[in-house]
DNA sequence: GAATTATCTTTACGCGAGACAAAATGTTAA
DNA sequence: TTAACATTTTGTCTCGCGTAAAGATAATTC
């Protein structure tokens, strides 16, 4: 590092012996000028530590290097693994990600895009909260900038969306369920935050009627991410009413079903698939620490880094092509069983 | 909203009726204009829909109102509840908030406060990682950005630190778990990453020696970040080889903790401070999930909001008074004792 | 109502780059 | 060697806004 601080492009022509315009190409894409340069270039880099002004570069272009990702709450794990993956595979590919977290508040969420509208994003990655008013808000800011959304589906919105596919999820472990017990009464949310609860219910009405067993659904009330309170509240209720008319309860989600193992435990209750337990529960999503609940969590695992890495290239893909998909594009992967002693 | 979209100040200048300088001043401060031109200001704001190019603006200033955060992994929920009050309290104060995660990766915290550089903040908060490797780094970027640490200290770098007081904490764990039943032993990680586990060990041995009790340490193999899956297996070993002194284990964190619970929970070994168990289990953070854990985890909770506020209130008195403060603070907050039932 | 301030408008320049023209080099192939 | 092409240099304009100076208007004071 030499003593002189270079303050712009300018000066640093003047030590590289290379001049502006050829070093503004450089720093576009290094492979754009002739090799020579380019080790001169580099060279000079490396004792005169410059860098050109982000500010002043994304001033004369239209559109930057940032990829906004939006995810409705990193407090949940599995946004925070989600956003992860994402952040990750926008590095990889040289683009500068920008995390925002809309705090489980859905007029941050259109607060977060706004203030990314500001900040010319290249594109963004969006998981909505997904409730009907925000579509129109989320096509609106569609109409300027590229869009893909993840996990949380919002019709005709966005180029593509990425997430999993609930139907056949939901089906893999009410298949388990019934082969390996009694099949499963659901437990959700009254007033679910997310449409993937919606999918999921549906998905256990239709594969129970498939298997030609009577559906039985529980719903909990309460708002907010406090999916664990109200699952042990609710949970105890149950248990305690002893309302269950099938010794397994499918749980829309593991934040739920972790909290309605709380509820058992504390009740004395043993859960699990061996035969001294008396019921099953079983969740879906494979929460980072559904591994490690009393008794260990059966689950789907809802395959992340696939999910990511496919929104981020779905979204490269409409930025290299420079136009939108003819036919937006939804993308679901299959979840996994995952079984472990819960059921 | 207008038709003809406002492309710069100039052209809102034209509609609005107010010169261009005088916008200028209003969108930097809109008190420091005359109430009449405000209100005109306003006004056309309302139907013409226009704001400053984020860009052009901070070109020209040297500083801009951005606010970077960057905390080593937000998938551990510590950092994420962490992150997010002082993200809230940063908007809160009219900054512009960028919070970045390092990924459990210290050369990603190193490349996070390189692209935070150039993006010009007016001031960081930082949870390091706190090895000693870094404290040049750290030093040197303070060097140009107010730096203020939280979490994990790091010896003379940044203007101040804002924690939690682990030898209060540890010690206020240790009395409990004294005058409850037998003295505790420690479980912590062989090499931790984060300087505050070195302080709970330190603290965790001067408690005991003022009980004028043995203290006894196990130590878990393993690196990285997968708390859990290291407590269960040391603690699955340590469990059956009956190799624990007394009946009562402090986790040097509640991850350690709940993976310890969970090899419990396999062996079958009761948990909890009640006669018929066999074993208590103490944790420290109030990790969000330790609530649901079975037994629920009995630990020591940070003041995550204090600790944020702090940071953030901290930052922006050196932000203000736009000098360095004269003697770097450490502030410490108290931890509270949690009683659950698992200790 | 005149004098004094406070605020505004006009005019002009600067910030650090991107973009593009024309001219000057360098490289390659025949 | 030379024509043909590829890259670089020189020079100039642009982007959107901060900012300063000078003069013009308003608001305040007595």
């Amino acid at each position: 590092m030499a003593q002189p601080k270079i303050r712009n492009m300018e000066e640093f022509a003047v030590v590289s012996g290379i001049s502006r315009p050829t070093l503004s190409k450089y720093f576009n894409d290094p492979d754009s000028v002739r090799l020579s340069s380019r080790q001169k270039i580099e060279t000079a880099l490396k004792t005169h530590d410059y860098r050109p002004n982000v500010f002043a570069v994304n001033q004369n272009r239209g559109r930057t290097k940032n990829i906004g990702i939006v995810v409705p709450n990193l407090a949940d794990p599995f946004f925070s693994e989600i956003g992860r993956e994402v952040e990750l595979a926008c590095l990889k590919a040289g683009y500068s990600p920008i995390l925002l977290s809309s705090h489980g508040n859905p007029s941050l969420e259109r607060d977060n895009l706004e203030s990314l509208r500001s900040l010319k994003p290249a594109g963004v990655l969006l998981a909505p909260f997904g409730r009907a008013s925000d579509k129109a808000d989320i096509r609106n800011f569609n109409h300027n900038v590229p869009l893909v959304l993840f996990d949380a589906n919002v019709e005709d919105a966005g180029e593509a969306f990425v997430g999993t596919n609930n139907f056949q999820s939901i089906d893999l472990m009410v298949e388990y369920l019934c082969r390996s017990g009694e099949p499963p009464c659901f437990f959700e949310m009254k007033t679910p935050t997310n449409p993937n609860a919606n999918k999921r219910r549906q998905a256990y009405l239709e594969s129970m009627d498939r298997h030609g067993q009577a559906a039985h659904i529980f719903q909990a009330g309460g708002d907010g991410w406090n999916f664990e309170a109200i699952g042990s509240v609710e949970g105890e209720r149950m248990l305690n009413q002893k309302a269950l008319p099938t010794n397994t309860v499918l749980c829309s989600n593991d934040r739920l079903a972790i909290g309605m193992l709380s509820a058992a435990f504390e009740l004395g209750i043993r859960v699990g698939h061996r035969a001294e337990c008396e019921i099953r529960i079983a969740g879906h999503d494979d929460h980072p620490f559904s591994r490690y609940t009393c008794p260990s969590l059966t689950t789907i695992a809802q395959d992340y880094a696939a999910i990511a890495n496919r929104a981020v290239s779905t979204l490269f893909r409409v930025l290299e092509s420079d136009e939108r998909l003819a036919e937006r594009e939804e993308t679901l992967f299959d979840g996994r069983l995952v079984m472990r002693d819960s059921a």
